[in-house]
RNA sequence: GGAGAGGUGGCGGAGCGGUUGAACGCGCCGGUUUCGAAAACCGGUCUGCCCGCAAGGGUAGCGGGAGUUCGAAUCUCCCCCUCUCCGCCA
């Protein structure tokens, strides 16, 4: 949610930062309903000033006969007091969704561009490993080694589903525990477990809805209507939602691992094979709540993102970080930094530059998601500001496991366990 | 699933249908007092929105929504949530 002062005081700005990201809104229409909600509020609160006077006064009256024919003055009064608050109930119902839909606008140091394609590449980090062999594909791999079965996922679940089995999912339990405990043991962050089934005020409030509505899953609908969410990103920035927070208590940094759910609408047809794009996977999700503060939210973000590169050192994956430019980074963020690590059986020999895919992706939103949150702390003038809140990965997996299997294979068709997965392995060094 | 109880300000806890945004207590902030502190005493202490340069004024809010009424925290209906007991169960 933008601000909405901000939005009568520098329409342009909002109009501008809707072209940017590619979003189709049209502002001076919201502005418009604006003032006729206010228009319609203020009559109301004329009539209804009316109508707590003369009730105050008839509460005062002791004459019966006084009372009586004053209460029968009243009718009309309340007639009218009832029509205006209805038309401002209209009015205020027609603008809400409007403004839910319109984007943050990007930050000026975001880079201009309609899509993913033009993204900017910051930095990379990591050699490309050249194979003295026909490297394999992670899915050829996993079936070799008996760790991945999608034709029995498909069997039970239907596209883009599969199960990890044997190694495969220790594996995979061992890279999501090696991101929380880092999180959690080194880097200060509070660890939790949070609700995957979670009610639409939590989806608004994050921002995923309405736009995103298409994305999640909607399970029971009707009165108890739930979601499946798609991020831990949901139930750790919606925890406090509604709450006042000390400032002195900021920030607040928090980690979880969950199953996300995606139903991956208007996919049809794209990364089809393999472990890439799934409808559930498993996701370590680190999150910060800061004061209202520019610089601090970059900072925070900047931070965040190292914990991600951190995570990607420790696995020895190359990997390139990205600014994603303004049509790529979605309505809620200010700017968004992905990290892509370093696939093979992406890469093809022609593109030196190709076979990066999207494992990390790190948001900045300032109050966006706060002010439909509600989220707020009370500064030290004892002012109350909504706060910032960032998010980013630090691992997801099944996605993850791409570039380590396919980076870690042999000649042999084994794999070499990363080092520092071995401590959650037993000890194990080699699969296969 | 069955049977009850309840949801009021940061917390506790009142509240005959009519100056109740809400007594009282605690907490918190400021002041007096003190060498300093404690105690005591005095004062202050919710939020959204609208109008206003400001001072201030208006309006809304007692789980949520609808209704009755000139007027609802107080009455009616629906929903949500919490708690207790019984049953069932990963």
């Amino acid at each position: 949610m933008i601000d909405l002062k901000d939005l009568r005081d520098n329409p342009e700005k909002y109009q501008r930062g809707a072209a940017l990201k590619r979003v189709t809104v049209d502002i001076a229409a919201i502005l418009k309903a604006d003032e006729q909600r206010l228009a319609a509020q203020r009559e109301f609160e004329r009539l209804r000033f009316e109508q707590n006077k003369a009730s105050t006064e008839i509460g005062r009256l002791k004459e019966p006969a006084e009372k009586k024919a004053a209460i029968a003055r009243m009718g009309e009064l309340k007639q009218q007091v009832k029509e205006a608050e209805e038309r401002m109930k209209t009015a205020e119902a027609q603008i809400e969704p409007l403004l839910l839909q319109i984007p943050q606008p990007p930050d000026a140091d975001v880079p201009e561009g309609k899509d993913a394609s033009q993204n900017v590449v910051l930095y990379r980090w990591g050699e490309p490993r050249k194979f003295n062999f026909t490297p394999k594909s992670h899915v050829d791999l996993g079936l070799a080694l008996g760790l991945i079965d999608f034709e029995r996922g498909v069997k039970i679940a239907g596209s883009r589903s599969f199960y990890l089995r044997s190694l495969g999912a220790e594996l995979h339990q061992a890279v999501l525990r090696m991101a929380f405990d880092m999180m959690t043991r080194e880097k200060g962050f509070t660890g939790m477990t949070v609700p995957v089934l979670v009610r639409e005020e939590a989806m608004r409030g994050t921002g995923f809805f309405p736009g995103g509505r298409d994305q999640a899953y909607d399970v029971d609908p009707g009165p108890d209507e739930r979601f499946l969410t798609g991020t831990a990103e949901v139930g750790l920035t919606a925890y406090h939602m509604d709450e006042v927070l000390e400032e002195s208590t900021l920030p607040r940094k928090y980690v979880a691992v969950s199953t996300c759910f995606r139903r991956e609408a208007g996919t049809y047809g794209k990364d089809t094979a393999g472990l890439y794009r799934v409808h559930q996977f498993d996701k370590c999700e680190q999150v910060v709540i800061c004061r209202n503060d520019i610089e601090e939210s970059k900072t925070w973000h900047r931070e965040m993102l190292s914990y991600a590169e951190e995570m990607l050192k420790r696995l020895n994956l190359p990997y390139r970080v990205v600014q994603c430019c303004t049509g790529d980074i979605g309505i809620k963020n200010a700017s968004q930094i992905d990290i892509e690590s370093w696939m093979p059986s992406r890469a093809n020999d022609k593109d030196p530059d190709s076979g990066y895919g999207e494992t990390h992706s790190a948001s900045r939103l300032y109050e966006f998601q706060s002010r439909r949150l509600n989220l707020r702390y009370k500064d030290a003038e004892g002012k109350l500001r909504f706060c910032h809140t960032l998010n980013n990965t630090v691992a997801a997996s099944p996605r993850i496991l791409i570039p380590i299997l396919e980076n870690y294979q042999n000649a042999d068709g084994t794999v070499t366990i990363p080092e520092v997965l071995r401590p959650y392995l037993n000890g194990r060094e080699k699969i296969g």
